[in-house]
DNA sequence: CTGAAAGCGCTAACAG
DNA sequence: CTGTTAGCGCTTTCAG
């Protein structure tokens, strides 16, 4: 680069001194004299030095940067999750480097390699939807770094975990249809593994059967995590013999698909079919009619699984090897059914 | 930490080899033999080697890091264009840090200092509100950092940008409204400084004298850039002795506002007032009636700003000091007007 | 082909 | 109070 940076050599240069010496003037080091503090510091903001963190990184064997991956940063709720990450990551004169899965399993890897190179103080997790073993997550945590898992964690790996609790969320939303008086409800299920997709579904049975209804395997319609998936699942549920009179979404997402693919038909919400999500969307509530769903605290989560994070990074005790953090969900009783 | 991570100092000393040539062999340099770099290699892998980025940014004074710097994450257009920043990063092996100002300038500054401190390769940022001069970006560069803008600019700062044609966008929506026979059409405008409140502006003025229109003063209300302040904006101008036809936002989320403002009231859109944003936020298709607006493409802004950096950042030429690239708008007709 | 020495910028421990 | 020495993990240059 055109302009070398300045460094305490530089200053100590010019100030005949040692740059150790400036070194510790620099950082209010009680060795140092007032005078000589005071010329060091002046002089260091005349050339407009700034310390590099690489170096004091090197040596001190630890950095001030938190890693975070999620599938995709385009999203309402991941984005509001890593907005409360950055915020007390912020607060904590932490930096935070954000990286996108894709869902892909091996994208997730590499940043993962990525993250351990940078030698970052810890990593804040969301799985993809396409990682099946929690093996990698082992091979950080083996480098000594911190994991927290948020939202969609690993079942079979130790680490924090900030989750809702997607299995009472849902249960919420299936009782909640049935106290309506809704008897065949649907669900647009996640095929994956990931733990909301998991949890939510044992919600939607619980809550079945609960209320003593049976469990119609031909209702639980399996997709992905994305509007389109919605769309498709909307449509096998359609094409059923008896059309299910309520479906219960497993995010917004899909169920803003659903609600597209109802709408597209001609049918009406809730008069023909209810409908119920997952996560609280910002857009959730400006459908016609608006959706009811499940809220989410995504900023909340946020906040709490970077704090959980730094608190691990501080210092890593034994006994918070698997600490749990269930941030509450609430049903939020809008139009759609 | 509790493993301490392994160096390739801990290779060459289980080969009997000087750490030098465990380091050239992972590097796959031509000196090795084949037979060594095998060996090599295949004990870093056992051993779970990770080269440490630290060290090597510290010899090569170098990193691969970009910094980005936006007023907030949780946003439809900012997480997008993060999304397509880091998409590109991602492909040519750089990591992205992201930072936010929360609009304010302080907060900027602050992101800046420690992205300087990180020596970032480069920085990318959409400035604060309340930024009013680009001295701290000259400072950025004057350390050999190359800058990009996105979306909203610093004009007195030679550096790359990225900008959507805010001036002929706000025309092409304030044109439509006139030639859908709007006459006494409104602005809610930016109170501020940032580029794009004032080229829209700008814009806005542009069409009404353009087609012989009288500007009125009181029909420009000035405000902030957030939901609540189209709710602020909406209440003055409904206060207005005449009511305005039309009112023409400076983006979507002071659409909104306006948008709930209007409904609030009982009045019909667009049958008692018509109303056109800026921005296509994916909530401005779902309104009910749905969002006239213009169309930016923040996914694609944050590729190509990315892209610009990395030019940059490569090969610093004179010749690209203040290359700007400007994305095109979308007039993008819906039932809002 | 392999090894040795030097140095990136900083801090910590110790000596003067 | 100030200076010296050493070393973080890596790469580069120059010897062997």
């Amino acid at each position: 680069m055109a302009t070398k940076q300045v460094t305490v050599k530089d200053i100590a240069k010019r100030l005949r001194l040692h740059y150790t010496t400036v070194s510790k003037a620099l950082r209010d080091h009680p060795d140092i004299s007032p005078a000589t503090k005071h010329r060091v510091v002046s002089l260091a903001e005349e050339l407009d030095y700034h310390p590099n963190s690489i170096a004091k990184s090197l040596k001190n064997q630890a950095t001030s940067t938190l890693g975070v991956i999620v599938p995709s940063i385009r999203n309402d709720f991941f984005s509001a999750v890593i907005s409360g990450i950055e915020e007390v990551a912020y607060g904590r004169e932490f930096n935070t480097v954000v990286c996108q899965s894709n869902e892909s399993s091996e994208r997730e890897a590499i940043h993962l390699n990525t993250l351990i190179s940078n030698r970052v103080a810890g990593v804040l997790v969301s799985v993809a939807q396409t990682t099946t073993s929690g093996a990698r997550f082992r091979a950080l945590q083996r480098q000594g770094i911190p994991l927290v898992f948020f939202d969609r964690v690993c079942a079979d790996v130790e680490a924090g975990k900030v989750v809702v609790d997607d299995h009472a969320g849902a249960m919420k939303a299936v009782r909640y249809l049935i106290d309506s008086g809704y008897r065949r409800i649907a669900h647009a299920a996640e095929q994956g593994n990931t733990s909301v997709g998991r949890e939510r579904r044992r919600g939607y049975v619980s809550a079945l059967e609960q209320s003593g209804l049976a469990v119609d395997r031909e209702l639980i319609v399996y997709g992905g995590l994305q509007e389109e998936d919605g769309v498709t699942a909307c449509r096998k549920l359609l094409a059923l013999d008896r059309r299910p009179e309520a479906i219960f979404a497993v995010n917004d997402p899909v169920a803003l698909g659903v609600y597209k693919e109802i709408r597209h038909r001609g049918l009406e919400i809730p008069g023909d079919i209810a409908l119920v999500g997952f996560g609280d969307n910002t857009l959730s509530s400006y459908l016609d009619p608006p959706l009811t769903t499940v809220k989410q605290s995504p900023y909340e989560i946020g906040k709490v699984a970077a704090s959980m994070l730094l608190r691990r990074i501080k210092g890593p005790t034994r006994r918070m090897a698997s600490e749990v953090e269930v941030i509450e969900t609430e049903l939020v009783l809008r139009e759609s059914a």
